[in-house]
This record gives structure tokens, C-alpha cells and sequence, in this order.
DNA sequence: GCCGTTTTCGGCCCGACTGTTTTCAGTCG
């Protein structure tokens, strides 16, 4: 059993318990746990199966460590299925509708016996719902509103998508009357891979001109919230877009209030609590105690800073962490100890080792990607076309690769700035042997290996296949090693911690693939792999020219996986990375 | 349900907006 499978058990039993209307802090217990499990790249089987003590996990205690091994032990769970008969699992449905929480499914369920979308579309459409308590005509067209926007995008937006819709929303507020700055937070700020919605943060005054200024977007297609400081767009690609409008001396406090996470928010006031502080949107105050009453709010007393980030992280003794950093995944211990990882920067790359050409599916020829690298300033490149197995992407038989080769030595002659390194992405076959004869593997400059077929091999399989592809001793990348698609395919069932191990001893990096559809390995993983000391490679797999640009997506969920420029190989000049070439795996 | 250098019991981050049951619950981030 996958941690990610453990962590949906989780969720689904806190969600259930959410909507039996259980103590919400025991809600929360489930929550964090999961969050836990989601986090640790360790299978938490393993541990199990070592006798490991679970409840070393933050989060885990005696119960939900029970609750755990009994899922992986058994593929069952007791709490779980008890969950169950109070409430269908399908209930939770209704709560992913915006403007419906636990309240409002569960009165939908047990007044109406509403138990999915599609049902609970038809008590709309058949006036049951008006007769409900508490739903008057804006509540209905709300809920209305809420349920097309369910059916149209059930799923986040990748990164890559909403960077195209931020550019220009960006240009248009900076052109809001009044205004002194405008800045994304959230996850799109953190850089995660997908995100719900964009966070927008705004100085400015007056405040209402700056938000009739929002409402006025073009590509919005309608207004959800309108407040004094807060409102939220709808554009019609279906993405939210909130606005908070601050004043100037909450700038830092805001900023670092709506970047978030919210794990990391409640980590740092708590240190703030711990220290006498009281830390808001609005900035750092000092609590002068209580005034008298028993529910007596603590006296709120002097605002002691919130006009610039630092100003939250220094009242709380940590220094500045940067937001790819701030999901409470040990970023404020670390903070606390001055600790923080020295973070990979776009600048540090000084080569891409994972790209196309004509020769199989890419659409720009050696030269152009060679004059492209080139421009981005690198010092060497690796051409990768596909090996004969991977037939729909015109893959290279060994003759092919040969006259691959000469153009390659062509190409060198009118390109000298970069050094092109003769490169195959290989492909791992079912039995672990690899696509390509050992006297061509071993002329090979890079061998990049990968799995593009029968994806569906059981966990065991999978694993030693992979392994086995990695133990040629021509060997350097293992390519997009969990073959996910973000809201497209799952990864597949493999034992990473195995090939990462297997991976450390031979001397083979891992890539993470920077297409913004892959982003594979995750940030989780990542950490993983500079734990355990495997080298990461971070490539775009272009198949274009524009492709050598996702570089960037790469070097984000590098950040978010804590890597320096020293953990990846081709953050190495080119003299260093000849003599990683040289190798003994 | 978790957690503890003020605590093994009694806390658990904090504020904005909406609609409607007119004083606040529900939802959201």
C-alpha cells in the first residue's frame, strides 16, 4: 500500500467525520495525519514492516498509527467502514461544490436523500431545495452558479496554465487606480504544481476604485465576492481569482499571510503565541494578557511590525524562508537554526540532457535545438531521440542512430559554442532490458533509460524492471521515473525507495522532467532522492524550441523538493560533468 | 485525535464575507 493511498483513507474518514459533525479538531487530527503520510517519501509498509514506531511522525499518534497498520496490514480499515454506514462516502461530492460545506451536504443528504451532483442538480431544478431552511433566492442561484463550475473543471489548473492567465491579469491591476503594488501569493506563488485558484495581493487606495477596477476584468465572467478588502472573479475559463486589498504597513504580513500554507501560517503563529505574539494579515502585535471576563479576547497591543515579510519570520527568531519552502514540511526548524537549504537557481543550469529532434518526435532538427541551448547560455546539451521500441514516436533503429551520429558531428563543427553530447532515451522493455544493442549503448556519450509500455505491471514487477534497466553499467538518467501526467495518468506502481537505492549504488541520477504536465519526480520525492545522496537531473525533454523554457517548472519543484545546485548533475561545468561521464557506476 | 521546557487536561490560527433564521451560522482561505 502506497503513503498516498494511506493518505486517502485518511482524508475520506475525516471528511466523513466532518460531516457527522464531529469535533472539528479531531477533524483536523485526521487531516494533518494525512498531510503526514502524503509528505513522508518513505512507504510508511516499510516502516511497518520493520517495527518502526509510527507515532514518531508529527501528527501520528497512538490511534491514527493503529489505524494505519491495520490498513496496511489488512487493506481494511475498521474506522473507516464505521465512517461509512453513518454517511455514503459519496456525500463528500457535495462539499466540492463552492458555498457548500459540511452543513449544507449533509442537510441536502438527510432532508432530501441527495447523495450525489447529479441529484442534488435535480433538487435544485425541482424547487426542493427552496423549501429548505436557510435558502432564500441568491443562496439557490449561488449554489446554482456552484454546480456548473463543479461540472465544467472537477480538476486544479496546472501551474503552466495559470502562469498563461497571471501574465496578463498582472498587467491589467497594475493599471487600477491608486495602486502602489500587486503581487501573487498562494500556491501559485509557492510554486506547487497545480493550483485551485490565484491569490492576488494589493496596496492601494482608494480601495474601492481598485476593486470596481478588479470586477471590470474582461475575461472575468462574473462576480462571486465584492467586500470592502476581499472579493473574488470567476473567469470564464472557470478560475477563481481572489483580491486582498491591504493597507501599506500590512504589506509584509499580508504577503506572507495568503502565500501560505496554510500549515506553514499556523506552524509560525504558534511560535508567535508561544513568544507573546499575536500574528494576523495585518501584522505582528504584542498581547498585553487578558482584561478580565472569562471569553475576554487577549488585549491586542502594540503593533510591533507586519510592513515587510522579514518582519514576521524575525518576531518569531526565524530568518526569511523562501515560499517554495513553506509548506510545514521541517522548513521552520530549519528557519529557526538558520539552516535553510542554499536553493537551485534557473542560473545554475548549465546544461539540458533531455531533449528531441526530428530524428524521432521533435519538430525542430539538431542544429536549431543546438543554437537554442546555445542562446539560453549553456555550456553542453544531450540529444535524446527515442530508441525503436517507442514506434509512434519514430524511434531509432541502431542504423538510424549511426547517421544520427554524423549529423550530430556536423552540427558540431557549426555550433562549436555548446558541446553536444550524443545522447538516446532508451527504453527500459518489460523484461528490464534496454532498447538498444551494448555495442551502440556503449558509443553513446549519455544513455537517458525510461519506461513508455506496459505501464500496468504490478508494483514487484515494475520495481525489478526498472532496476535491472538502471544495472547496465552505460547507464546515466533514469528518465521521468514515475511516468505520472498530472490530472491525467497515476503514476505507476513502482517502489521508488527501491530504485533509489538501487540508483545511489550505480551512480545513476534521477530526472526530474520539467514539462509542466510531468513534473516527475515530485517535490516529496525529491527530498527523498537528496536524503538518501541520489543526484538529480533536471531536464525539459523538449520537442520543440519553445520546450527548452519549461526549464523553469523544473527549477521550481526542485526548490519545492529543498535540492541545491549541488545536487543536480548538470548544474556542473563542463569539465566536471565530463568526469561524471567517466564515472565508474 | 494530537500534544506538552508554563500543561497528561484542556487547549488546538485567525479573519472576511454572505445571506438570512435580525444576531450569527456557514463557508472560505
Amino acid at each position: 500500500m502506497e503513503n498516498r493511498e494511506i493518505a486517502e483513507v485518511l482524508i475520506e474518514i475525516a471528511d466523513l467525520l466532518e460531516l457527522q459533525g464531529a469535533n472539528p479538531f479531531r477533524v483536523r487530527a485526521y487531516r494533518n495525519g494525512a498531510r503526514t503520510v502524503a509528505d513522508t517519501s518513505r512507504p510508511l509498509a516499510e516502516m511497518v514492516e520493520a517495527g518502526e514506531d509510527l507515532t514518531e511522525l508529527p501528527g501520528i499518534g497512538k490511534d491514527l498509527a493503529s489505524y494505519i497498520t491495520e490498513l496496511i496490514e489488512t487493506g481494511e480499515s475498521s474506522v473507516l467502514e464505521e465512517a461509512r454506514e453513518k454517511v455514503p462516502s459519496s456525500v463528500r461530492e457535495l462539499m466540492r461544490i463552492d458555498g457548500v460545506g459540511p452543513k449544507r451536504a449533509m442537510l441536502f443528504y438527510e432532508e432530501l436523500g441527495v447523495e450525489t451532483v447529479p441529484e442534488l442538480e435535480e433538487a435544485l431544478e425541482e424547487g426542493e431545495v427552496g423549501q429548505l431552511p436557510g435558502f432564500g433566492p441568491r443562496s439557490l442561484e449561488r449554489l446554482r452558479q456552484g454546480i456548473e463550475d463543479y461540472k465544467r473543471h472537477t480538476e486544479r489548473f496546472r501551474l503552466s496554465d495559470a502562469d498563461r492567465v497571471v501574465a496578463p491579469l498582472l498587467e491589467y491591476m497594475g493599471a487600477a487606480p491608486g495602486l502602489v503594488a500587486v503581487e501573487t501569493a498562494g500556491s501559485y506563488r509557492r510554486r506547487v504544481e497545480t493550483v485551485g485558484d490565484i491569490d492576488l495581493i494589493v496596496i492601494g487606495d482608494p480601495p474601492e476604485a481598485i476593486m470596481d477596477h478588479f470586477e471590470s476584468y474582461p475575461e472575468a465572467a462574473r462576480t462571486e465576492i465584492a467586500g470592502p478588502s476581499r472579493g473574488t472573479i470567476v473567469l470564464k475559463n472557470g478560475l477563481h481569482i481572489d483580491l486582498r486589498i491591504l493597507p501599506e504597513e500590512s504589506y509584509g504580513a499580508a504577503l506572507h499571510y495568503f502565500i501560505g500554507s496554510k500549515a506553514h501560517n499556523i506552524a509560525v503563529r504558534k511560535l508567535g503565541i508561544e513568544r507573546g505574539l499575536k500574528i494576523n494579515e495585518y501584522g505582528v502585535f504584542r498581547v498585553e494578557g487578558t482584561t478580565g471576563g472569562e471569553d475576554e479576547a487577549p488585549d491586542v497591543g502594540e503593533k510591533i511590525g507586519g510592513a515587510r515579510e522579514e518582519d514576521i519570520f524575525e518576531a518569531v527568531g526565524m530568518v526569511w524562508v523562501p515560499p517554495e519552502l513553506r509548506e510545514d514540511r521541517g522548513e521552520i526548524e530549519a528557519a529557526l537554526e538558520d539552516d535553510l537549504p542554499d536553493l537551485v537557481v534557473l542560473d545554475d543550469i548549465r546544461g539540458d540532457l533531455h531533449m528531441h529532434s526530428r530524428w524521432s518526435d521533435g519538430e525542430a532538427s539538431i542544429e536549431e535545438m543546438a543554437r537554442a541551448c546555445a542562446e539560453r547560455g549553456y555550456e553542453y546539451m544531450a540529444i535524446t531521440d527515442h530508441s525503436v521500441a517507442v514506434r509512434v514516436a519514430n524511434g531509432l533503429d541502431p542504423k538510424r542512430l549511426e547517421e544520427q551520429w554524423e549529423e550530430i558531428d556536423e552540427v558540431r563543427k557549426r555550433v562549436p559554442e555548446i558541446e553536444i553530447f550524443r545522447g538516446m532515451e532508451v527504453d527500459i522493455l518489460p523484461d528490464g532490458s534496454l532498447d538498444l544493442p551494448d555495442e551502440y549503448l556503449d558509443e553513446l556519450d549519455l544513455v537517458i533509460v525510461a519506461v513508455h509500455s506496459r505501464m500496468g505491471l504490478p508494483e514487484a514487477e515494475m520495481t525489478d524492471r526498472i532496476i535491472r534497466g538502471i544495472s547496465h553499467p552505460a547507464v546515466d538518467i533514469l528518465a521521468h521515473p514515475t511516468g505520472r501526467l498530472i490530472n491525467r495518468r497515476n503514476p505507476y506502481a513502482v517502489d521508488l525507495e527501491r530504485v533509489m537505492e538501487a540508483a545511489r549504488e550505480r551512480g545513476v541520477a534521477l530526472e526530474l522532467n520539467s514539462n509542466p504536465a510531468r513534473l516527475d519526480l515530485s517535490d516529496v520525492h525529491l527530498r527523498r532522492a537528496r536524503e538518501l545522496g541520489v543526484r538529480v537531473a533536471v531536464n525539459t525533454d523538449a520537442h520543440r524550441v519553445a520546450n527548452l523554457d519549461l526549464m523553469g517548472y523544473g527549477i521550481d519543484q526542485a526548490r519545492r523538493g529543498w535540492l541545491e545546485a549541488e545536487d543536480l548533475i548538470n548544474s556542473m561545468g563542463l569539465p566536471e560533468f565530463r568526469r561524471w561521464l567517466e564515472r565508474e557506476g
